[in-house]
DNA sequence: ACTATATATCGCTTTATTTCAATATTCAAT
DNA sequence: ATTGAATATTGAAATAAAGCGATATATAGT
């Protein structure tokens, strides 16, 4: 895991971090039990789409497209488990981007 | 110096280096004499817009736009001499605006 | 005063992003 | 097989951002 990223994929990045609703959802997901309490799937497997849904108070397909930029650009990842898509940071992307952004800027 | 930015700051922060070319510009800032060594003006006045427009081969007022988003962000700063404004870094907004990202994040 | 240079601003067109409703897909339960 | 629930995808409309040429403003030099 040392690798360095593209000037592309860093461009990615801040994109996806440029809009607001995409940076509430990389919080909330930062501390599910605070945000996401009432989902009744245990939160070690993420927060399903739907609760974040509801949160952003966007619609269903706008949400989806949000964390679809999110999960292109690293930030999150996805694991299904029947109908459910659950949702969760990838910390070590994260501090890495943060590294990266550091020298960068 | 120890205010906390809003979050319509950041907001507005990371918009400005959402665009490559800004973030080109940010970082042909922070060694003018790598990248503007043929400026005849003292780079420690900054470096001056002409300077910039033709590094990016954009045109003068696509380029002016850009330099004003910057400002705004609080990432650059520019002093007038004369008929010149000269372009420089703002050192502690990014740092401060680095450490808010990574607590932020 | 006049001309030239540097930069900003305006008006406009093009392109990209956001949003939604509607539809499609996938899986679970009957 | 059908139905219902969760999510993704598509198509279209609205909004925002980027770009340019032309014009405005400010300063310098003649």
């Amino acid at each position: 895991m040392n690798y360095k990223m593209s000037s592309a994929e860093l461009d990615e990045m801040i994109k996806a971090l440029s809009h607001p609703v995409r940076r509430d959802i990389l919080n909330w997901l930062k501390q599910p039990e605070v945000y996401f309490a009432d989902q009744e799937h245990p939160l070690s497997l993420g927060v399903c789409a739907g609760k974040i849904d509801q949160k952003t108070g966007l619609s269903q397909s706008t949400v989806s497209a949000h964390l679809a930029t999110l999960q292109r650009a690293g930030f999150i990842s996805s694991k299904k488990v029947g109908q459910w898509h659950f949702f969760s940071r990838n910390e070590e992307v994260i501090q890495h981007f943060l590294t990266r952004l550091n020298d960068q800027l």
